[in-house]
DNA sequence: CACGTATATACGTGATAAGGTATATGTAAA
DNA sequence: TTTACATATACCTTATCACGTATATACGTG
């Protein structure tokens, strides 16, 4: 399970992280939230934890699984010149759009 | 192939977008830039195109391959909820440095 | 029309990952 | 210390994907 694109290709881990977002969460919640089996949830968390999507606590018998950040940022880091990319292209539809529509009823777009 | 993260989990793939980033590309120019065979570029074009992130145009018997932003977007758009979250945490070791460290030589960081 | 070039597709194979069931580990409570 | 609960792990099976080799399709040129 080598890089981080791989970890976040499963919808369940996804979710899991999604879960993640708001608060906290021990393995038992995950399962009855997400519906799925307990070693199911085990399993991908073990995989998000080794990969650093996640840390957990131990509360007794309970761990309580939490976000961390850095992975979800080397992904955001893999977008940014991307982002570049198609903010280039909306740039370039409005320039098209603001020479080809009559201003519709328009709120004040720019150009003499 | 259901989702773009499956899509860009796959290294080539990302290396092939990676190449698109600059120019189009025919299939032969990104065949000898990323030393893959020529089946299997044309393989991974097939899963960029069905999914939207790549588009050809026909040059006599080569295809120009070129992004497309969609795609990419929807990957932004679903690390949205966790770039807030991840920037709360940046506030928080911010916040901790600020009541831990002699402010170094500190260019004028806030707090009164 | 024959040939070379560029790209796509078909088919077979191997690897790997995900889920299920069963079980192990560790903690708490009676 | 026996029992219940929470989580982790082992093992097996199935499905899927990526690659390689071979071949098909399409265009251009002599």
């Amino acid at each position: 399970m080598e890089s981080v694109f791989e970890i976040i290709a499963e919808p369940n881990r996804r979710a899991i992280l999604g879960l993640l977002l708001t608060n906290e969460q021990s393995v038992g919640n995950i399962e009855r939230q997400l519906g799925m089996t307990q070693p199911t949830v085990s399993k991908h968390l073990k995989v998000l934890r080794d990969a650093g999507f996640v840390e957990a606590t131990v509360d007794a018998q309970r761990r309580l699984y939490r976000l961390k950040p850095e992975p979800l940022e080397e992904i955001d880091a893999w977008l940014t010149p991307f982002r570049q990319f198609w903010m280039k292209h909306v740039d370039a539809l409005e320039r098209h759009l603001d020479r080809t529509d009559p201003p519709t009823k328009s709120k004040g777009r720019r150009k003499k």
